[in-house]
DNA sequence: CTGAAAGCGCTTACAG
DNA sequence: CTGAAAGCGCTTACAG
């Protein structure tokens, strides 16, 4: 392992001086193809790798991306953060994660950090909607900042989002799809999330001209408890209910086991889907419930990509929706869903 | 916004030489305390925030660890990313991640960026046991490399793991420790998380003199069809069994449904403990299962922490194996486990 | 204690 | 087409 070989050794081997080498090596100004070809010889002999920190210096750039979030272990936000990560990655751009907590003191001194970084773009992560502390953040920077799953009050803020309302429509569009025509809906109450989710269902119910079986959503919380006293009411109600659309997973997984004991078969009796494949991540492929994924991986990624393109001006500023995708499972298809390696269908 | 202010401002403010700046700013050097000073007040009154792109350079650093990995998006992998992006964001350093997949080819051209970045230190993350064109990797660095949730079977290597012999330790000594002296172990084959747990499970058998019922464990896959199918063969043999170690929880979830269904009170007759704890990150406190926390984001956490440490020689080489966490949960505790604001218990 | 100088490794006008 | 020079913003021996 000798020295490390910098731009001044290709250009000795080469016989000509380094600025000549810089050109050459980069394709741009006049360099003639001869001597051009030489350089690009000696570099590759020489196994050249120009030191990218000075490239940064020269260039005033950092390929470093800065993330502002309050809570990166949140089971949400590591999927949009490996999505930030890998699609950053792609570019050779690094991220520089400060998690502030709800410190305030923590995050201006992160701000400062980012600044004396020389950052090329801030992402501010998975902080809901945004409150006004954050959002100042913005105001010192003279760089792109986006919102990856956070929302802001501000028009002129770019945010990336999974797309709920889409997320209710395929769910709907889906059940009414496989003929179910009383279709109920079980979710939080008082949840952005909760309420785009229901939007999305309402349109796909209203295109078919079907109406919300029980006439409204029974709002509850997004645990699997509610989910199973939901059910239980639908079940004390007698109600005329062939579907359920649940507001997320474990409610439809609450659902699931009281609609199982008490002997309602699914989906034949009544069919459930969910929000947020979860399971469809560590199942290894059991495919219990059918649900919708919201391709957070996808928000971060789109998220990142913005940053990166924003002085192109392709962006337009405003909320960007990422488009969520059906994952379909025994909940709506039966055992029909099955692989063909593990067709017993034991659970 | 003026111009970005430079050391050279604070020094032509504080009317000396930049080099005494430098060395006043940092508490280096003799300087007398008037001038340095005059030097910290004008850095403040200008908000001085030092380049880190010249002071990388001029160092020789470049506050940046790259990671590099064959599937970043895996479920097991994004907590073990997050816990590597906390800890050197904590610390001011940055992370370059490059997704190799598969692609050998693309695998050598991060290396070489990451050469290129001068990065301080080099990570492998989630390729479980490692193979020889990822092992060959740490031959052209001469920084430190760790693998996270990754083994080596080269000693002079450094990796982190969760301690699956812990996990199943704990997961004996709980079912023990509730009375339970039937306790049988339904998990995967092959796969050298399930033999670690294994083995975990009966050294805490072992201890007690209590033998594992069934005589051996049932082995299968990961999934909660196969802990439905365990559950059932389980009960056709009518044996004597009160408690189940699952390898995962998915295989709990499974035998969960199969025991509730024939009329088996969980955990009344037969007790349930799981790994993973996914259901916990995710179900919003429901705390159905109980469970082993494996911990991934300290996996991390303490990967990238072993990599800003190495260089002072406080590690061993070597496997690091990170305490994971009991989580009691109904299949154990049972409705005593619930919160007080939720007590109906209704699944 | 303080300043003048060289250096980190590259880029980029500007002359020839 | 090619080279000599200044610059990116800091650090660090080396003199005084």
């Amino acid at each position: 392992m000798g020295k490390t070989v910098t731009l001044s050794d290709v250009a000795a081997a080469a016989r000509v001086d380094l600025s000549t080498a810089s050109r050459a090596l980069r394709g741009e100004g006049r360099v003639s193809p001869a001597t051009r070809q030489r350089i690009i010889d000696a570099a590759a002999e020489l196994d050249f790798r120009p030191n990218a920190q000075a490239q940064f210096l020269a260039n005033g750039v950092s390929k470093t991306v800065g993330v502002l979030t309050l809570n990166a272990p949140a089971i949400f936000a590591m999927p949009v953060l490996t999505g930030v990560n890998t699609a950053l990655g792609q570019l050779d751009i690094a991220t520089l994660l400060y998690d502030a907590r709800t410190d305030s003191a923590v995050l201006q001194e992160s701000v400062r950090k980012l600044h004396a970084r020389r950052i090329d773009g801030l992402l501010v992560l998975g902080a809901g909607v945004l409150r006004s502390p954050l959002h100042s953040i913005s105001a010192g920077f003279d760089i792109p900042v986006a919102y990856a799953y956070a929302t802001s009050d501000d028009p002129k803020d770019v945010w990336f989002m999974p797309d709920g309302v889409m997320a209710g429509r395929m769910a709907g569009e889906h059940l009414l799809g496989i003929g179910r025509r009383h279709i109920a809906h079980i979710t939080s109450k008082s949840d952005i999330g909760a309420r785009d989710r229901e939007t999305g269902l309402m349109q796909a119910l209203k295109a078919a001209k079907v109406p919300l079986a029980l006439g409204k959503p029974l709002r509850g919380n997004w645990t699997r408890r509610w989910g199973a006293e939901a059910a239980t009411q639908i079940l004390e109600q007698k109600a005329s209910v062939d579907a359920i659309f649940c507001g997320n997973d474990q409610i439809a997984l609450g659902a699931y086991g009281v609609l199982r004991a008490a002997g309602v078969r699914v989906p034949d009796d009544v069919a459930l889907v969910g929000v947020d494949n979860w399971e469809g991540l560590v199942g290894n492929g059991d495919n219990l419930l059918t649900t919708i994924e919201p391709n957070l991986f996808n928000v971060g990624r789109s998220a990142a990509l913005y940053l990166t393109a924003a002085t192109e001006g392709r962006y337009e500023p405003g909320a960007h929706y990422e488009a969520c995708t059906l994952v379909l499972g025994e909940t709506t298809m039966g055992s029909g869903i099955r692989t063909a390696t593990d067709p017993e269908g034991l659970i």
